[in-house]
DNA sequence: ACCTCCGGGACCTCCCGTTGGT
DNA sequence: ACCAACGGGAGGTCCCGGAGGT
């Protein structure tokens, strides 16, 4: 009798072990040992390693928690703050060794993967609108000032917590994290 | 007589290999085509793939151009800012698509060879410290804030930097990069 | 559906190729062509060549046939001759120029696989074992002299069937096997 | 300008590397790094590996002193005895892990190279020969009985003496060695 | 004679996806 | 849906020997 749902434990261990060692490096062996699933299982829920990624990068995606965006009491500013310091303590508690797959499968599967990228590309893109909207009230309300671009900024921010995450994946370390941080919230949103 | 120097060939043709494809999407044969050489002097020339594309990352990060960064007549963050907008042009003529291979290395090696990932936190590090120093002398002649923390600041510049690089990259276009230098040097540099 | 059992084969396959050509020279394209089974599947069933050797001479080790050693109605000292005469005999049939796989193991991979050496000198000792319980009964019951030393006396033995087996391979003929047997029961056992 | 002679250093370096090694598990390279000749040398001395390898077997032929066996003052017995002992510790000396390089060449290449097989079984016939002849002596003397074939038992020491070479090869320890000594000369020479 | 650089070819290993029975 | 066994094809590595100048 089989585990609950095989499907799903494919997605898990796959995002474990595509979120260590990339998609290339990771084999569907190492995919299946990791979900506890017999290789032949595979290729009945999806049809290639690379559609397999899709889905994980997919729900990475959706995963992503955006509800501090909308937190209930806080300034604008302060919401987007609390986003990103979210996101800095994710990182580092998921091990800064990881990184952030959609960065990971972006930079890696730029020229390998179409339909990774786009779904990557759209992740970014969604994840922005939510931070630029954000960002508007907060122009709105002159906190930030009033000629910024706010879509400009929040692909910016976006950028620079993703160049922080890969900084730290190399150096072992989460000093940039928090300078990305310190230097967002103190010196660039004043 | 042999070519006039085959591991010279080896090195530019695997640069340009796995700067576009990376280094597991590579294989030794994509290089050797593409350099130009026989399969079978590959191994006369090199231990290893892996010891190729290390050669290859140090090479590349002491081609990063920091000569900007010095020039005479010009203000300590004037300098700064030419240092990044040739970066940024550099960036794009060698084509979006194929980003930075230190961060691309960086991202798909971290896990899986010590010596590369090392090499890419040393290639950051000092291209770092050079950014640094000008920042120093910035605060020193008060172009910027006495209180900023240079190291911190400079790290937190060459992530943002790549991480547009990467956006770029999936994005296939260069609005994140224009972004990072409107924002670092007319918000972030005052 | 697949051949009655790929691994079976490939063992056989690996035997007959082993035992001809030795272990370096024989190649896993020879073995999955005596096996007549598709090189894709050698690894579906063993680790890596020497591990299918290590398969192969634990299989050859215990194929060795002991049950003259036990046959009713013989004196202990018959058993042995009936033992060694077998062995010739089946060395013969085999082809001379393949001599004992067990000795071309230890002979050729000493220095270079432990985990054969090992199961190599544990396949002698346990043939020896037996053959000096034997001639222990022998020395209780008065067929040899009351002071050998058994152990010793199976050891070499066997150290000698092997030389002589060795001898017979490079010479092309059984004569060293047949002086073997002679000098051994008619001078040395009596 | 060249050292003393190159192609003695090479012989010298092939004896050591294929003495520890065997003939296929040792390369070209391998070789030429043992000897501290360059690998372009090599074929101006040598043919092939191959030439090489019969070389070093024939001078390792040449080089077992058989001296002992003349040696005046001695009876025929105990000549041989003298003989057979200082091959003994020869072969200790050398280490017994490298066992004797004619009986591993005849094992690893007995179907791979004739000539070498060839080179083998010669130099084993006239060791073979030279024993034999002083046993001869011992017969006519009456030190051993006058019905003994002295050729075959002469076969059979050198056999036996290889065959417990190769078993403290595999061993690692010399009791094979001194067994042969032990039953060769106290039981079977009386 | 010497030696640096070279290269055709093959070796072991492994990977992704399939087959066919349950 | 599940899964054990399978296999076509390639991947990285390395080896023996040669070419051609000194």
């Amino acid at each position: 009798m089989p585990q609950i749902n095989l499907k799903e434990q494919l997605v898990e261990g796959a995002t474990d072990v595509f979120h260590r060692q990339g998609f290339n490096a990771s084999t569907v062996d190492d995919i299946v040992r990791a979900a506890g699933v017999p290789k032949g299982s595979f290729y009945n829920h999806f049809d290639s390693k690379e559609s397999l990624a899709l889905e994980v990068a997919k729900r990475y995606a959706s995963s992503t928690p955006t509800d501090m965006l909308a937190m209930p009491g806080l300034s604008p500013v302060a919401r987007v703050r609390a986003h990103f310091e979210f996101m800095v303590e994710r990182t580092v508690r998921q091990g800064l060794e990881r990184g952030c797959i959609l960065g990971n499968f972006g930079t890696e599967l730029a020229a390998q993967s179409a339909v990774i990228s786009r779904a990557v590309r759209d992740a970014f893109d969604v994840w922005s609108s939510g931070v630029a909207m954000v960002l508007e009230e907060a122009r709105e309300l002159g906190e930030i000032a009033a000629d910024v671009d706010t879509q400009a900024l929040a692909d910016f921010m976006i950028d620079s917590f993703e160049g922080a995450t890969a900084r730290a994946k190399v150096s072992g370390n989460r000093k940039p994290l928090d300078h990305f941080l310190e230097i967002t919230f103190t010196k660039l949103l004043r």
